[in-house]
DNA sequence: CGTTATTGTATACGCACCGTTTTCTATGGT
DNA sequence: ACCATAGAAAACGGTGCGTATACAATAACG
């Protein structure tokens, strides 16, 4: 394998890139390879061969490709902003479960796909849970408290599975049809959030 | 590898199955094989081994191990009767729930859990829509018409996406928890399900 | 009955990919 | 200048899917 010349078939004379460098290559190349092939196709050797770099220099970082997407799912996410304050529930709600769904549609929801995917594979308990947990409730309960400061119709007897049902709805839905369109967000919004956490209109229904 | 004497080392000088027989036996062998080991567990040698035949036999009736999962799953389910008519719209969902928890507990809940992480793992589309459908809405209709016939407040105009609602919570909860437990079904009931198809009491609420 | 087509049994193989090991070499610290 | 650390490259072992090959038993057919 002596190459006498041509393209540069080594990297070994190079200046080579260490620690913090070097792991933001990789997961630049993750990420990259999210987009691309998705996780089942990400394999270890492309996303080295991707970063410029060996198996090795990533296995010194992240025990497992799981590990490697989890991470990078962490730094894709990114908590949306509520919108600026002369708004309402609704228009919270969707923008919320908005954001999410389009996040879903890029690398990080290829990386939560393989994260699912490999949580029910291995006998490996639920690291799932973890993952998924806190996404969805926190968020949801800030934007119902926005929405009693502004005097809306929100209960505040809610039962606390109402808090997991928006996001675990939308994951559902992500999961099996790949993809979340803006017409479900919408009944869900309308059809199942709205009607579960408002107080009915005392007089104003015939 | 010529054995002596001892031990019945070779299937060949055996009344051979065929055809219907076989094919029971290697599904006989896949359910064993889901509740022992579960679905990322079972391996077509295994199965093979555990029905005393061979992976080409196996391979001549389905396509995959993921067929053999289909295949297994579509044998393993069973539609629960609905309760004896002195019934009510809480008790027939209760029954309908626990009796699709009591199934994700066994075989076909590890059966399910594989077609759904293949399905994600893959590129290949959504066949898991399609297992998945049906199972949801259908019987969810009967046990409301039912309630309305008995009279019980049910809505008449229902959002289509309610149809969807038990299940899909239903489901994601046994994909993120790996289990579902009576708890959870009893406040999907009464916190989520009947409040989205019930008419509010007229009067009762203070 | 004997011949032939089909199908089960047994085994070995190619392939992909994970995670590891080994070897060599560039770089930073002192 | 020296040495410890860590990156690059390549090869390996292991597992499991799906296939190919060789051979034997059974069914179907004459």
């Amino acid at each position: 394998m002596t190459t006498p010349d041509g393209e540069p078939e080594s990297f070994r004379n190079r200046p080579r890139r260490r620690g913090a460098a070097l792991e933001e290559a990789i997961i630049d190349a993750v990420t990259a390879e999210l987009a691309e092939v998705g996780y089942a196709g990400m394999t270890m050797e492309s996303v080295a061969r991707r970063a410029g770099t060996g198996k090795v220099s990533i296995y010194r970082r992240w025990p497992s490709r799981l590990a490697l997407a989890i991470e990078a799912a962490y730094r894709l996410i990114e908590l949306p902003e509520p919108p600026p304050e002369p708004s309402s529930l609704r228009a919270d709600l969707m923008a919320w479960l908005t954001a999410i769904a389009r996040q879903m549609a890029g690398p990080a929801g290829e990386a939560f796909r393989g994260i699912v995917a490999e949580s029910l594979t291995q006998a490996g308990q639920g690291r799932l849970a973890d993952v998924t947990r806190g996404t969805g409730s926190e968020q949801f309960r800030q934007i119902l408290d926005r929405a009693r400061r502004r005097s809306e119709p929100v209960r505040d007897d809610l039962a606390p599975l109402l808090g997991q049902v928006p996001s675990s709805l939308l994951q559902h839905r992500f999961l099996v049809h790949h993809e979340v369109d803006q017409d479900y967000i919408e009944q869900l919004v309308d059809d199942v959030v709205i009607p579960l956490i408002t107080r009915p209109h005392p007089p104003t229904l015939a």
